[in-house]
DNA sequence: GTCTATATTTTGATAGAC
DNA sequence: GTCTATCAAAATATAGAC
């Protein structure tokens, strides 16, 4: 019962996921290497870095377990998309409305996808292409491929020409040099970058 | 005299170009904040990094300069191909040339280009594309759309477009997920390229 | 879970001899 | 230009009290 009174009283305490959504929003806004325990600690008001080691082994476990998260909850999505489209152009019209809705919604998730180097500093993971939801955009290509629906070409070009227009046009929004919401430019980057990749 | 014999006997001292090279080499591999000027110097072969300190301020010193090196040649490249061709189309097609070639025999020039992430690590200096080399990259896209050969939609959008396509194309390239040399891709992708952006 | 205090290590950087 | 020696600062990480 004292305690009850005393946890309504005091300030909530930092949950693990409240450290990991700090973590991320620095790590994409200075660079993973640029920002310090300490200054995570600072953005959630903590006096020192105790608490997070509390919670993680190290740094580098931090941004393990963001990039988890992120990769994890993306292929969850794709398995989604898959399950209620049939043809490979509305699945991968379906991905692109759901990366531009984040763009607008979490941006720190995209910019954690596209923009940062993930190598760089988590050198022990998978690189972004072999993870579980690229396998699945991968295998969404070579299925329109086969059907007729994608030219047939090196399923790894195809992925640069229509990934490239996307996300060099997400990152775009996310710098600022387009001035607009993502929503903005949906229709006519999906056109564009399906128009690369389509059999005429 | 005593000199001239000492000099051609000892082991050739290390330049300043020789350091940037060095220096470009490992920034573009292990990324900027993970190579110690300890790790340029051993790869130089020398004991200790005050030959560095020598040349250099600092070792952000050491990346500007690179970076002033990198953009002035590459700016000075977009003169001549301005010079040399009339059509914008051309222009690009020439601009692609070059970034493609350029993949295939200083490939970290080309990641340093557009692999790693330079506001991190050059926060002082302009954006890439505030550069003089993209500010005229830009103006041929503009002029492209003045003369009815781009469509006339933001030349932001053109240039994420066009450019996605390419630069994708070559980060696929550098990391070995399109197996060939870039140049084995070069007509494939500059027409995917090109088609995102022309007025049809 | 949060704090104080502290240990450890790395790296950037300087001084000065040769 | 290169070396030895050394410093100072910063950041990661741990121990233990509350």
């Amino acid at each position: 019962m004292d305690q009850e009174i005393e946890e309504s009283i005091q300030v909530k305490a930092v949950t693990k996921d409240e450290i990991l959504l700090a973590a991320l929003k620095l790590f994409t806004s200075k660079g993973y290497f640029k920002t310090s325990l300490t200054d995570i600690a600072e953005l959630l008001g903590l006096q020192n870095t105790s608490t997070i080691y509390h919670h993680f082994k190290d740094k580098q476990m931090m941004a393990t377990e963001i990039y988890i998260n992120i990769f994890d909850s993306l292929s969850i999505s794709i398995d989604e998309i898959r399950r209620k489209n049939q043809r490979s152009s509305e699945q991968l019209k379906s991905i692109t409305e759901l990366l531009f809705r984040l763009t607008d919604e979490a941006p720190d998730v995209i910019r954690f996808l596209f923009v940062l180097k993930l190598d760089e500093f988590l050198p022990d993971e998978k690189p972004a292409l072999e993870t579980a939801a690229f396998v699945k955009v991968f295998k969404i290509i070579q299925s329109g491929i086969r059907n007729g629906e994608i030219r047939d070409i090196d399923p790894q070009l195809i992925n640069a020409y229509f990934f490239g227009v996307i996300t060099h046009t997400l990152c775009s929004v996310l710098t600022g040099v387009l001035s607009k919401k993502a929503d903005a430019y949906l229709n006519q980057s999906w056109s564009a970058a399906w128009q690369t990749i389509a059999k005429r």
